[in-house]
DNA sequence: GTCTATATGGTGATAGAC
DNA sequence: GTCTATCACCATATAGAC
């Protein structure tokens, strides 16, 4: 039998190093020599999980879309009123965000080519399964005249902008926590400024 | 005297080409020679008007905050109540976006390291100049009652997130303009979703 | 001002020993 | 499975003719 690997698992560690270093100078500004410098890994290992740079990129990517569907598909509960669910589907949002900082950095900022064109239509009905439960949400409070009849998929893109750009500015060791954030932006949504 | 260039403005013609070019398919992914190639200059030329790819960069991204700056500022009018100024701020960021499109594109999407320190400082006065004319409108709002007392910097970031996150998914030739997507989110953040 | 030709360095990826 | 050594390539940037 072979060698055992250095580490448990391997694949798991570089994806989160990729991550972190992706999120920090992005995408093309990262060499495999500084994410195998950062792990402490020689390139050559690294090529023994991977088959390129790029197919690192992509596992990120589809793993933290997969993890952002779950997480609101399992936080909403269907049997709350739509104004709950809204409320759980941001929060959920934000503790995914902050639970995989980097890699919601990394999809925010770094250049988004994905090669594999399998793996880029995975992504893509990961986004809009992601969008729908969102829209579905705001369509049945319409319906039952808790929320005002507005345009639903420009109220969707709206919730969902509050919650990317925080990849962009929300800070793991900032004052405070994602789903204070999550709170405060349900608050303004529904209520309204005025 | 020397030759005279082969167009009328060679900087501003080869900042826009960057500009599309980058937005495109990121900074570090486009070379020198595909944006060379695109607007029939040759590399050399180029380097006459730039002295590196970082400086041409830099150039956008300081045009294009100073862009968005100057439109907010002069699009608000300081005796107006607090609600239309912010329809006006609001409506100014859409355009400006949409006239300066690329630009935009390269700012959200691109790698976002400044090389020239005096620069990148210029780059953040900008920005704050610009969040802060937002706040100052949400501040007088509140104080003169027209507004709920929300957290001012929460509630601006909001709007930003907003205006700043349609970069990525608002096409030029989209059914809706800039502004009607301005409005849309006005009237949403103002009157609130319930 | 514009071009072609070139210097220089670092990148992703591979080969092969252990 | 991990490493070192190396390849082939293409990038930015420069030099110098016109």
């Amino acid at each position: 039998m072979g060698r055992p690997p250095l580490v448990d698992d391997p694949r798991a560690e570089i994806l989160r190093e990729a991550a972190r270093l992706f999120a920090q100078k992005g995408y093309a500004e990262s060499s495999l020599n500084e994410l195998a410098a950062a792990m402490k890994y020689s390139k050559g290992a690294i090529y023994n999980y991977f088959a390129s740079k790029q197919e690192i990129y992509d596992a990120i990517i589809i793993a933290t879309l997969k993890a952002l569907y779950d997480s609101a598909a399992s936080a909403v509960n269907p049997d709350d009123p739509a104004p709950e669910r809204l409320r759980q589907f941001m929060m959920a949002h934000a503790r995914c965000l902050e639970a995989n900082y980097h890699a919601f950095v990394t999809m925010l900022v770094g250049y988004s080519g994905m090669a594999n064109a399998a793996l880029k239509d995975d992504a893509l009905k990961l986004r809009d399964a992601h969008e729908g439960l969102l829209r579905q949400i705001i369509s049945e409070g319409i319906a039952d005249g808790t929320f005002r009849p507005v345009d639903v998929a420009m109220t969707g893109r709206a919730v969902l902008s509050l919650l990317s750009w925080m990849a962009r500015w929300f800070r793991p060791d900032g004052p405070k926590s994602g789903e204070e954030i999550a709170a405060d932006y349900y608050d303004l949504i529904v209520k309204g400024l005025a």
